[in-house]
DNA sequence: CTCTAAGGTGAATCTCCTT
DNA sequence: CAAGGAGATTCACCTTAGA
């Protein structure tokens, strides 16, 4: 490649918050393992068979040095790039690091295919549908009005991967977030433009893209890696929303233009990123807490929703259903012929002559724990 | 599986409109070289599915694919029983043939390389967007609510591959017909039962799917094989349609239910082979679409028409008011102590110094959106 | 008869902590 | 490290039962 040393960064402190000039293998190569929370990459994919095999369009403002890097001569030459950036991205992911990539029908069979057989372990594939696309010129093909992202954790072994499930649902009209996503391109103000009025980067992703996959699988203050940093979205969207990033960009034409789009980003006030706790990360309340706040009294009768199934409150915060007792939950299933039941949402006492789950008296005691700590 | 040699049908004739029980590769190899117009075929997805099963939130079981066809050893066993297929589907497709395969992400990345590998030369991936797909049980990843199509000529020197531009977009509004379509799953009476009310097949495809795919690539009169016949959409459809059909199916079980579905349908006139209206997609617009559209900015402050309640937007397109954060409609509930509310008529961001409900930007993007709802 | 409520179901790589 | 238990988790559409 010839890059000279002063512009091939090996950083000896954390790069947080940089751009990496140079070659992508090489910048995370020198960074230390397991040390980023989530990768997302945007590689070259503007394959197209010319002449000599497989060409990226000409790029006017590319150093003709620089020609190696996008230009592939066979899917084998792209198959041995994917999977050198993707085996130098997977060595510096946390276990529970997670991996974006965006492509279209051009490459992202290959890219796919790669990260399967490098161990990556694939949670969805989500579908960029285009508010605006490109219309199909010549009427031979379908308007191709999509493309594609992989979300990949490490290995299939990475189970506690960071996903927003409830934040996603509560802006999406409290129902699941699902795998194809509406969003317009990025054209108008967003669109970098130089002195020539022409766009900087051919291929700038929208800012709404980012920030949808960083506020699913990030949380404020993570390191987001992207190897192909272009324009610098990854960066701009990252900054805004309270987490680092670290850049690879191997034209300083692209990493100029990033650095000073980021610098004129205002990230949002720390109260507007704030995490709601999931319930699983709330505090445990045990059922005999209850009892002992004095929410539920010992010798008390509990039931159903519908009053069909009862059980006998305990006072060491057991249930008893005819001679058998047990937690809650081994009632609650017992009783239904159920495997397993959710005691919290499955009894109730009786309040006012109303059912009152017994969930609710949980509610409060955490509501009164937040309040004294 | 020890299928008998008279069982194993070798034609002598062509086989049209006819179900060959066996090995598809074999059965493959037996037919012509160059003597079909188009494939269609839904091959195994390898789920890779866990030990456990899946129980839904009220404990019932999920009945997943778990037959002996889907189950491969390693990724490598996988893409060779793929490059089989391929390669014989490739031998006896007519030079300007086009092949269409659907899959998810379990496999439809192995079968797109392999069939680049081949020489294959892919014309459009398209979405199959579920109108009703099983939600995510666990909380762990998005809604999988798509499966992706490929449609591929022959070599990257088919340009005669047949394409009905016209018919779509007069089938569409006048636009052209998208890379993303918006079809629900084959259900109630469509779906195959057996005398025991269970349904035959597990995977058994829509019509609507495969009449979309067959209006677009064939003509009236072509023959189009299906390696993976199953229960026979493909062939049922290609009757409808005025299509020749040429199935394999190695199960004598789903053989003969798609014989009788078969020869239950009645081909449509030729002047009713239009191409079916697109059925559009609810224009369903999300709190968090109306955040990444602009209209609305994370930390903005919203309140009622009197101002009596405030909540501050986040980036996640929830609300928070206090230390609680929800959807629009759970924290507008909870700001009256009502049990429900509609948060798109309660809600008003400030502009121009006047409230204006949040409802009235989505009435806007709505309209934005038009067809590609 | 109509209308409503309740129940079933679809290609799914679907938990996590403690003992 | 395996086993067991706590407890968290569902959307759109269709059919059937019941009022």
């Amino acid at each position: 490649m010839g890059l000279s040393p002063s512009v091939q960064r090996l950083p000896t402190t954390f790069p947080l918050d940089e751009i990496l000039v140079g070659d992508c293998i090489a910048s995370m190569n020198a960074l230390p393992p397991s040390s980023v929370d989530c990768v997302f990459a945007d590689p070259p994919y503007n394959l197209q068979l010319g002449e000599g095999g497989l060409l990226r369009p000409d790029h006017s403002f590319v150093d003709a040095v620089d020609d190696d890097w996008d230009k592939f001569a066979t899917f084998e030459a792209y198959d041995t790039f994917t999977r050198a950036w993707l085996t130098a991205a997977r060595r510096v992911m946390k276990p529970n690091a997670t991996l974006w990539v965006i492509g279209s029908y051009h490459n992202i069979f290959r890219v796919g295919s790669a990260l399967q057989d490098l161990g990556f372990w694939i949670l969805n594939d989500i579908v960029w549908r285009k508010a605006n696309p490109m219309p199909n010129f010549r009427g031979k093909r379908f308007t191709n009005a999509h493309e594609t992202l992989i979300w990949a954790s490490r290995s299939a072994e990475s189970k506690g991967y960071t996903f927003h499930y409830e934040g996603l649902k509560g802006g999406n009209d409290d129902v699941q977030m699902r795998s194809d996503w509406f969003i317009p391109l990025c054209t108008g103000d967003e669109r970098l433009k130089g002195a020539d009025g022409l766009k900087v980067h051919p291929t700038q992703k929208p800012e709404a893209l980012l920030a949808r996959t960083l506020l699913s699988a990030t949380n404020p203050g993570d390191v987001i890696l992207d190897p192909f940093f272009g324009t610098g979205t990854t960066g701009a969207v990252a900054k805004r929303l309270g987490r680092r990033f670290i850049g690879c960009e191997r034209d300083p034409v692209y990493a100029d233009a990033a650095r000073k789009r980021i610098d004129a980003v205002e990230p949002l006030s720390t109260a507007a990123l704030l995490v709601a706790p999931t319930k699983r990360a709330e505090p445990r309340v045990a059922f005999l807490s209850v009892i002992e706040a004095g929410h539920i009294r010992p010798g008390e009768m509990l039931s159903d929703a519908r009053g069909r199934h009862t059980a006998i409150v305990r006072p060491d915060g057991t249930l008893m259903a005819g001679p058998v007792a047990g937690s809650i939950h081994k009632i609650g299933a017992l009783v239904q012929g159920l495997p397993s039941c959710n005691g919290w949402d499955f009894w109730h006492a009786t309040r006012g002559g109303k059912p009152v789950l017994i969930d609710t008296f949980r509610a409060k005691m955490r509501a009164a724990m937040g309040s004294a700590a």
